[in-house]
RNA sequence: GCCGGAGUGGCGAAAUUGGUAGACGCACGGGACUUAAAAUCCCGAGGGCCACAAGGCCCGUGCCGGUUCGAGUCCGGCCUCCGGCACCA
């Protein structure tokens, strides 16, 4: 009679022995060179605290014991990613002030992981909204404020007029507050920026330097930096002392630039409007423009807007006097938010210029000869040869022609050859209480002064009241605002602007290595023996911003001395999120809290049991894959695992004491079991636990045949069902633990060495040969390798 | 609109390098066991046509076209869905 599969029971007697023994302490003074962790961060849902999907970490758990019964060192710590929007968005609806909100969150969810068998290092669990750990974000911010990267400039936000706060993007539903349904305005704020800008160039070479990331991530980096060569022009403008600056790619074209135009946030505007008479049309224009929200202005490949200003610049190579005008389709924060139109060559411009009658004048000359510009329909294309620009003429398209174009403008004291960069500098100024408070005091008489490392951390108050009616409660808090001058000793008001939480989730990898060090940020030795992080996991939505940032900051420790290495993440693997149909929107959305469509793990687990939902999870399909999530396939993995454990309990019954090495080599069921190794192998290598796990149940199967008919000896029989736990454990832990102990092995599983395979054991004997006429399959031959 | 990715049976999927499309599961149908049911085990199955049968033929990886002896895989053009977003001059 067999016994029954108990998951329950088993899980809960090893979670407690793996605690008790402390099987996840690695001492990370001893060199190692693997390093796993998760990411903790589905931005933008802002809520670093559910477990919505779980795969993610059930990924980082089997990777992390496979490695670990490899051999390898590896270091399993977590994170708690805490700051964010959900938290003080809780506590404006339920009163439930933020800290304890969060805290709460990451009981409850260390207790989930505990229960799925996550073999966590919990001697090195972070909260990053910690002031511990927060402290150090402010350190940082201190030293490159000194250094000049972190600066003040004015920035546009959603302002929600009800709310009487800054709204984010996602809050803004059709140009209206999700919450109050007001009308959002934009306003003008000054605000915190990270300068990450100068450090474009060394972001994009360094992409080269990652052969073990994607091509698809590192694509997307490289698209997002946005490296572009050209050249700045100065247009002198009549009546004003300063010339425009413009940016463009095809300095070349210059002389069939027949306007200028200008983001209506151009500095100039004001100066332009004063003298021309139309001040009040230009306002208004300006004005119209900079309500459209950001999004409306942006989408849709949108109506093109203009507005002439009545002003004139002068195109240096013609000498002629050409029209400034204001265009809604230039933005402020590319390039120099001014551009010179070129109808004839630029299909944005060519629209603008037809729809308000701007001339429009070719300057290359094609084979088929000059085109009659009345006659043209679209912009052409950069092609042949330039024409009626003067001492260029000749010249044939591409570098030839803009390397004439720079040549001639650096001559002139006009222009200069410039790389151009689509990324902008970080804002990290956010209007909200739940996050790391930036270190700065602004004084009446000494102006911005930075809080002196010896006072950090600036703390956050606890103190707050959460109405969501009067903006940002850090403001109303007088013991919070209300400081002394550092530098004067005067009465003076501390900065309320809170860090946003992409700050704290750039390098706290680091700070895995020395969670409880108080005297310093990251300890250089450490760094030196465990960076880079051998594996990092995180979801695909972080493509660009998140790893973008981390990639930033660690260059920034480089350049402080701290760290000596630039590329934080040695190997980067993407997961694809879990969606789910979202009952509210009737659409397909990725699991998250804020959109309300997670599932909880805890019902799943006490019907099945932690391995079988660990299992299925990774059954589902390939995890850089996005899939729906579906419980359909349930019960066939815990099925799977009751046919391991039946196969155990017979195999235990009958399968003698036989020593390793008793087990005849050449067996259909010892070539089985090294074909199932290597299949398994090369799989997890390839985070293909879907398929490995496809490999084992044949495994299984093949096991229990070779039982039923008697056709192996008993010590084959162990020994392969003994390779089937160890290969199936980085999935299933408990039960494969369980059953490792009862075949009287000592010590942990998860400590045994990951089984080993002989190449021509796990070739198979035989090779079907295909026999194709005209790539149709018209016959098979079964015949003899060789 | 821009950048990136995906689309294969009723469903989740496999095919790692251009060479047997659908492994492994779910759901389903049939059978064994049982007084019966559950559980378990075994068998079946992409679609169509021909055949009593063994078996044979055709079609089939979102759509249209191309390269190739041969395409799920490579190339061009579309459609739909998902992620990111800042009209990139």
């Amino acid at each position: 009679m067999a016994e029954r599969y108990a998951p329950c029971e088993i899980e809960a007697k090893w979670q407690r022995l793996w605690a008790e023994e402390r099987v996840a302490e690695v001492d990370t003074a001893v060199p190692g060179n693997e390093f796993y962790m998760l990411n903790m961060y589905p931005y933008p849902s802002g809520s670093r605290l559910h477990v919505g999907h779980g795969r993610n970490y059930i990924l980082g758990d089997a990777l992390y014991r496979r490695e670990r019964m490899a051999g390898r060192r590896a270091l399993n710590p977590m994170g708690w990613d805490a700051f964010g929007l959900p938290a003080e968005n809780a506590a404006i609806q339920s009163g439930v002030p933020p800290r304890e909100y969060t805290l709460g969150n990451i009981a409850r969810m260390k207790e989930q992981l505990i229960a799925l068998g996550c073999l966590y290092d919990w001697s090195k669990e972070l909260a990053l909204c910690d002031p511990a750990y927060y402290r150090w974000n402010q350190w940082l911010f201190l030293r490159m404020w000194e250094r000049g990267l972190a600066y003040r400039k004015t920035a546009p936000v959603n302002w929600c007029p009800g709310c009487r706060t800054v709204l984010a993007n996602e809050q803004v539903v059709d140009g209206r507050c999700e919450r109050s349904g007001d009308a959002v305005a934009i306003r003008d704020l000054t605000q915190w920026f990270f300068r990450v800008t100068d450090y474009a160039e060394r972001l994009l070479e360094g992409l080269d330097r990652l052969p073990q990331w994607s091509e698809r991530v590192k694509t997307m980096q490289r698209n997002w930096i946005g490296r572009s060569e050209g050249a700045e022009i100065l247009f002198s403008v009549e009546g004003l002392a300063e010339p425009v600056t413009v940016f463009t790619t095809r300095p070349d074209t210059l002389y069939g630039a027949t306007f200028l135009a200008l983001a209506p946030e151009h500095a100039i505007v004001a100066l332009l409007a004063k003298g021309s008479g139309r001040a009040e049309a230009i306002g208004d224009f300006v004005n119209r423009v900079r309500h459209e929200s950001r999004l409306e202005r942006e989408a849709e490949g949108g109506e093109k807007e203009g507005l002439a200003t009545g002003a004139f610049a002068v195109n240096p190579a013609t000498a002629e006097k050409i029209p400034i005008w204001l265009a809604n389709f230039v933005l402020p924060e590319y390039g120099t938010g001014a551009i010179m139109g070129v109808p004839a060559h630029d299909q944005r411009d060519f629209e603008f210029a037809r729809k308000y009658g701007l001339p429009i004048r070719p300057v290359f000359r094609t084979a088929k000869g000059e085109i009659d510009p009345g006659a043209m329909t679209q912009a052409l294309p950069h092609d042949g040869f330039l024409c009626h620009s003067g001492s260029w003429d000749g010249t044939p398209n591409g570098p030839q022609a803009v390397r004439v174009a720079i040549q001639w403008l650096e001559q002139r004291g006009v222009g200069r050859g410039k790389v151009g960069y689509r990324l902008r500098d970080w804002l990290i100024s956010r209007q909200r209480y739940w996050g790391t408070p930036i270190p700065a005091i602004h004084c009446p008489s000494c102006g911005v002064v930075p809080v002196p490392d010896a006072d950090l951390p600036v703390l956050l108050p606890e103190d707050v009241e959460f109405r969501g009616v009067e903006g940002n409660p850090l403001e109303k808090s007088e013991a919070f605002v209300n400081a002394r001058c550092p530098r004067c000793g005067g009465a003076a008001r501390r900065e309320t602007d809170t860090m946003d939480t992409f700050v704290d989730s750039s390098w706290y990898y680091l700070r895995f290595l020395n969670p409880h060090d108080a005297a310093r940020m990251v300890d250089p030795e450490r760094v030196r023996r465990w960076m880079p992080v051998g594996q990092y996991i995180g979801g695909i939505e972080h493509a660009i911003l998140h790893l973008l940032y981390a990639r930033f900051i660690c260059r920034v420790l480089k350049d402080l001395g701290l760290v000596h290495l630039e590329e934080p993440f040695e190997r980067l693997f993407n997961q694809g999120m879990i969606t789910r149909l979202n009952a509210a929107t009737g659409k397909i959305e990725k699991m998250s809290k804020s959109r309300g469509n997670t599932v909880s793990p805890d019902e799943l687990i006490a019907r099945y049991g932690a391995d079988t939902v660990r299992l299925y999870t990774l059954f589902i399909g390939p995890p850089e894959k996005e899939s729906e999530w579906s419980e359909d396939g349930v019960a066939g993995a815990y099925r799977f695992l009751n046919r391991v454990h039946d196969l155990c309990f017979r195999v235990g019954e009958r399968g003698g004491d036989a020593r390793p090495g008793d087990a005849p080599r050449d067996t259909p069921l010892s070539r089985l079991m090294h074909r199932s190794v290597e299949r398994v192998s090369d799989d997890a290598r390839r985070f293909h636990f879907h398929t490995a796990i496809a490999a084992l149940m044949e495994f299984q199967r093949g096991i229990a045949d070779a039982l039923e008919e008697g056709s192996e000896s008993p010590a084959t029989v162990r020994e392969a069902t003994k390779a089937l736990l160890q290969l199936l454990h980085p999935i299933a832990p408990h039960l494969t633990e369980e059953w490792w102990r009862r075949f009287g092995e000592k010590g942990f599983l998860v400590e045994s060495s990951w089984p080993a395979y002989d190449p021509d054991l796990a070739t198979p004997l035989g090779v079907t040969l295909v026999v194709q006429v005209n790539g149709k399959v018209r016959g098979k031959l079964e015949v003899a390798r060789g």
